[in-house]
DNA sequence: TTGTCAACTGTCAGCGGCTGACATTAGCCT
DNA sequence: AGGCTAATGTCAGCCGCTGACAGTTGACAA
């Protein structure tokens, strides 16, 4: 009953003891990224990043399933921003444009979000670095596809279908994620990481499938 | 200079230390395989494969880089054929013509090919397998994009373009793979695992990718 | 304040994938 | 037959990860 009991997750502050597993969590997860960006992520050993947090390598586990978890602990955080933008795109617009817009527009919330856990810039390194290492882009794509079942079944819904019987919203969604994975790689191997180029690329990759996929390219040049 | 050099790989049966270790080679495999489809990937331990195959452990990792190459073994075989089978198409076609067509006839050269390492009921079960666990799921995806990475390239060298400035060759065989990738999926999870039922599912995904796009879904339902 | 309870952490032992180094076996070739 | 070399076995060890148990420390009530 009275103003003492706060074991939820608003205010700032809370308790002692949820302050402190925050930091710890917040140290292994620096420590990690750092690591990974400087030495690579097979080259990084747990124990090395409980060295350097100075806890036991059980506690890491703890805190991360597993090594790569603590890779992607900051990319899980944005998707849930995407997904949730287009969930609250409206019901009219069509399938590919509202996912087109989501995008688009969620990427301002989601890189405010980022920093507050993690600065921008090593979150972009450690970017690079699963995108370069086999085995985190391995688990990279598995989760992209997880995703794309869960945006088809938004998809879905909006259109009042049964993603079982009817191909067509895992298809826009499966061609919308095959070019943001394009996307990705390019603006990844870009010069210019700003969320400008990535928006722009975006538009300009979504807005080139139509001409790409009718094959008549040698009269219209794209550039 | 005499007929006993034969130190290729054309003769059927070569020298007996060649017979010798195609047939161990094929008896990991086998067991592995087995193992997997019955108990399960994660549940299988090396140990178990060499011990039903009677060799010791090191003995696999010889023949296998890692536990998971065993199980993509067949796989890999397949991915060459289809990419001949796009090489082989000619230039005329547009590019997304020429990949529909080589994986609607390559399917045919393929399944011999595979019946002739493995009975053809074990690989299926075994492509059960890869799409029910994470880990080889995970590994399933990034080859996937290694190969959607030569196809570009592939691509770009018909239509006579460079595949780091025009980004089309990219964004075709990226919504090829993604259209690829949801017929998979579609066919392990139905009950028809015929070719044919694989082809029609491809024929019937691959048109639809044009009206999924429009977005005009309320108007025209495909089936 | 103090004592109790629960959460957090450390320690230890062990499994499984994987590798390097070295010894042993067995097919090849003269 | 005997030397050469490829194939295999053995052994020790690293690393990711887990369960079990014990110790420590913050939370909360009496």
């Amino acid at each position: 009953m009275s103003a003492t009991v706060n074991n939820g997750e608003e205010n700032g502050m809370e308790t002692l003891r949820e302050r402190k597993k925050a930091r710890t969590r917040d140290a292994l997860l620096h420590a990690a990224l750092e690591l990974f960006t400087t030495k690579g992520y097979e080259q990084t050993t747990v124990d090395e990043i409980t060295e350097a947090v100075d806890v036991s390598q059980r506690t890491f586990f703890r805190y991360f399933a597993s090594k790569e978890e603590a890779a992607f602990f900051v990319p899980r955080l944005t998707e849930t921003h995407f997904v949730e933008a287009v969930r609250a795109r409206p019901p009219h617009e069509a399938p590919l444009e509202a996912l087109r817009r989501a995008v688009l527009e969620s990427w301002d919330t989601i890189n405010e979000a980022i920093q507050q856990v993690v600065p921008l810039d090593l979150h972009m390194r450690t970017y690079r670095v699963i995108e370069s290492t086999p085995a985190l882009l391995a688990a990279h794509l598995r989760r992209s596809q997880e995703l794309e079942e869960e945006l088809a079944r938004i998809v879905a819904e909006r259109e009042g279908l049964d993603v079982d019987t009817d191909p067509r919203p895992r298809l826009v969604v499966a061609v919308f994620g095959g070019v943001m994975r394009v996307v990705e790689r390019m603006w990844i191997a870009g010069d210019d990481l700003s969320i400008e180029a990535m928006r722009e690329l975006t538009a300009d990759y979504l807005d080139g499938v139509g001409p790409a996929l009718a094959g008549n390219w040698r009269t219209s040049h794209t550039k």
